[in-house]
DNA sequence: ATTAAAGTAGCACGGGCGTGTTAGCATGTG
DNA sequence: CACATGCTAACACGCCCGTGCTACTTTAAT
């Protein structure tokens, strides 16, 4: 048995993804093709299609990483150490993670836009994951305004909070995000990052206190 | 001086229009190119070319189109008469005629987006005015809500309102009703219509009184 | 050294696109 | 009727795309 050299598929895959990230973010999701991946990578067509066949597999793989990535990235920001003058800052804070203020941020949201757009024409059977991340990250957060204790088990916040106030809210607050992400990035001159920075604190404030 | 024979160009820009949003439904804007266009009408490229230059125009005239009716259809809509069993409930189904709850409305929205989309890339100067109609909307619902009798000029809604809650939440409601209407369409197992209407209404409720 | 498998590079086909050009058609005036 | 003029249709060029296919190179076991 004569047996070739081997080459690192996963690892292959990887370098491949990075390059296909670039070029969501040159040109979105639609310019990720084999030709422009292949040309970033600097490798040939024939090569990448060994790793995957065709541009619907190398678009589901690119996305399945960015989704991985950007889930880790957030996970990592949102659970650092934070000090706050109060706790509605603490928690604005954290939902800040989420939003597109700053360039950095910009890009993330800019590949959450590639994955949404994919999942929308590839529904996923349980429905989406960052969905239900996002909803338990806001449930956290209303959680914690409301004085409740937050869950360490991540998996936890993914299960209804039983405070209805806190179900309510977690559903406001995480709709009214996404609309802050989409007028930020659609329409930045009526929306300056610092007037979304107030209108988030705005809609913090107008969670009704714990006793009521 | 010979003449040969003359052709109404509005008229006939109007029908390649026409033929162009049905190709935005179908395709989005991206697909909105010479060819399609053509052939969704029934004509030639070269025909269709001798009224608009090139795939720009053809697109931006297209998006001026769609923008007019859209705004128009809304504003017959938004100002049709309507009994309700209470204010919020009045408003609300005001505010609902902006999002995609069932299949009309749905296509209007992926209008809209298009219409977005086009003005992303091409950033009108005086900035969008279809921003700024509906922020208007939400004004006036929201100052509705606080009691203060609604301004008859429509010019008038488009100025800062002098109740400083009214204007915070002016653009609370909206925002949150842009992210409504992205999670129906791009998420639209997690959120359901009904769920939506739900929603909306809490946030209505959550407007403080004018007494405060 | 030989060899077979694995990896690589590249070509070729068919198709869509924007756009420039050109030949033919219809038409109202002279 | 003849004709100048505006409309119509079609083609051609160059580009990018997905994908099937093939020849070439590298590698490790024999």
């Amino acid at each position: 048995m004569a047996v070739p050299r081997l080459v690192d598929h996963d690892q292959r895959r990887s370098e491949l993804a990075e390059a296909a990230i670039r070029v969501i973010l040159r040109d979105g999701l639609a310019g990720v093709t084999v030709r422009g991946v292949a040309a970033e990578a600097g490798w040939s067509t024939g090569s990448l299609r060994h790793y995957f066949r065709n541009q619907h597999e190398l678009q589901a793989h690119v996305i399945r990483v960015t989704t991985d990535t950007l889930r880790e990235r957030v996970i990592t920001r949102v659970g650092r150490p934070r000090t706050a003058p109060s706790l509605v800052d603490g928690v604005a804070s954290v939902v800040a993670e989420l939003l597109p203020l700053d360039a950095e941020r910009r890009e993330e949201y800019a590949l959450w836009s590639a994955v949404v757009a994919w999942e929308r024409q590839h529904p996923p059977e349980g429905g989406s994951v960052a969905w239900h991340d996002q909803r338990a990250l806001h449930r956290q957060c209303v959680a914690v305004l409301r004085g409740h204790d937050p869950v360490t088990d991540l998996g936890q916040a993914l299960l209804p909070h039983p405070d209805a106030q806190v179900e309510l809210w977690a559903g406001l607050l995480h709709t009214f995000v996404d609309g802050l992400a989409s007028q930020l990035v659609n329409t930045p001159g009526q929306v300056p990052p610092a007037a979304a920075a107030r209108l988030l604190r705005s809609l913090l404030e107008a969670v009704p206190a714990p006793s009521s």
